[in-house]
DNA sequence: TATTGGATCGCC
DNA sequence: GCGATCCAATAG
């Protein structure tokens, strides 16, 4: 399959975490499995900003699972959660600035049915409406860890979402920080999870 | 080495 | 509303 749309480049991820966050609401992301080229629109973010930010995992210094975090801006950035779930991160700002934007839903488009395969007897709609659940779908889990940005896994620019149909809101699941509203949503999509 | 808690999900 | 489930971080 070809995409005719631009490609997002690293210069993309090498700015204000916020930004990145709401301009990657109503872009396509895919990703070459296994099985093949999967991928849909992100219609949910949340924006972790590295040291000021205490619900960040980078906010107390490099570990062995947040390296990635310090390698710069356009990369991957998968992690285990809970011992069983994946998330998917981009990282955003510089080596110095170690922040990331959480990719928490997306509206499936591409390669529904392998997707489909990977969640069995789950519904269109709930494929990818939620962090764990994306990853599953699209066969996404540490290997990718690392990567930049643009290889197996693709960004597009594509819908651009007006600034008044984006929700700005408290991020979810988290203990620390849950006053500041760095969860961005497109309003009144069906795909977000927790609606 | 042991303990604790987590950027979740799915079922009750 | 709550338990499953297990890795990563931290403390000792």
């Amino acid at each position: 399959m070809v995409i005719q749309k631009e490609k997002v480049k690293k210069d993309f991820f090498l700015r204000d975490t916020v930004t990145v966050a709401r301009e990657l609401l109503g872009s396509l992301i895919t990703y070459k499995s296994h099985n093949g080229l999967v991928g849909g629109y992100i219609v949910e973010t949340e924006a972790y900003l590295g040291y000021n930010d205490p619900a960040c995992h980078s906010s107390r210094g490099m570990t062995k699972r947040n390296t990635t975090m310090f390698q710069g801006a356009g990369l991957v950035y998968v992690y285990l959660i809970y011992g069983i779930y994946y998330c998917l991160n981009f990282t955003t700002a510089d080596v110095k600035e170690p922040e990331a934007v959480l990719i928490r839903a997306l509206e499936p488009t591409i390669g529904i049915e392998i997707m489909s395969k990977n969640r069995p007897g789950k519904k269109f709609k709930e494929l990818c409406n939620g962090p764990g659940k994306l990853t599953q779908a699209m066969d996404i889990d540490s290997k990718v860890n690392g990567l930049s940005v643009g290889k197996e896994l693709c960004v597009y620019k594509d819908k651009k979402v007006p600034y008044k149909d984006i929700l700005s809101q408290p991020r979810i699941g988290i203990s620390q920080a849950v006053d500041l509203p760095l969860r961005f949503t497109i309003k009144d999509c069906t795909y977000v999870s927790k609606k």
